[in-house]
DNA sequence: CAATATAGTTAGGAAAATCTAACTATATTT
DNA sequence: AAATATAGTTAGATTTTCCTAACTATATTG
């Protein structure tokens, strides 16, 4: 019988297996970990704009202005000047980019497929219920 | 109330943002993102040889050696010329390598925390059990 | 034991990722 | 309206990450 800790360290190993299936899947071969990393966090913090997702990601504007860059110019992402303040662009995934999180969907399902195919229906309520209440 | 699969998601950003606070307190300023990685991978493996490690990793073997050297230069880890084959050499961490997995650690067991105090000691035991069946 | 295979290395080069400094355009403050 | 601040860009340079081709040393096989 493992302790909590035990149990979330393989979780977490778990986790990261299926994320890494998913991306397998998914196939986006014209993407480096990078690139994938700044997608995520554009999807994460809604429409960010240059300055934001460089604060966010400890980089200078510059760098991250050059990565977007190379985001738009493989139709990843776009951007929309702002209407509020002329001088920045908010950044919006394509469809293309929107099939990160498609992907990020299809990993926890398998992820939460794989958790409850070793329990009975009432195990399985009294699992998702009690994580319910520790995450609500 | 929310399904498993939603439940999943949640689960991955807490996972996320708890590793990423542990790296945080942990400062392994000198490593890149990449170079981290490197060491996990090695850390996971046991202790790989080049050629595992570079297969693993889907890279070529004298990307994985150069990557290696500067490892070693930062003394994060060292090389054990095999007794088996005289050809090969183990990868192993040093005692800075192993800081690495503390870190893991210490995010895990904050996670277990966090998962922990919302549940009273019957629900959290029923937890704690659901998951071992789960994972066994 | 000669031929072939394997582990690792070296060299040279290209692309990705990052920085600082200096710039333009728009907003805000005095 | 002038001075200051902010969002983004451009330019130039450095470091990291990665590749292929060719090499050395050791092992395995016909």
């Amino acid at each position: 019988m493992k302790n909590l800790t035990d149990i979330i360290s393989v979780l977490s190993n778990l986790f990261g297996q299926m994320e890494e299936d998913a991306k397998i899947q998914f196939n986006f071969s014209d993407l480096t970990h990078n690139q994938l990393n700044y997608i995520e966090h554009i999807s994460k913090l809604g429409n960010p704009n240059i300055t934001e997702l460089a604060s966010v990601l400890k980089l200078s504007k510059p760098t991250v202005k050059v990565a977007v860059d190379k985001l738009i110019g493989k139709d990843y992402i776009f951007k929309v000047q702002s209407d509020e303040d002329r001088r920045s662009s908010h950044l919006h995934l394509t469809e293309k980019g929107k099939l990160i999180n498609q992907m990020h969907d299809y990993a926890h399902k398998r992820i939460a497929e794989t958790l409850g195919r070793r329990l009975n229906q009432d195990e399985f309520n009294s699992l998702v219920e009690l994580l319910n209440k520790v995450l609500d």
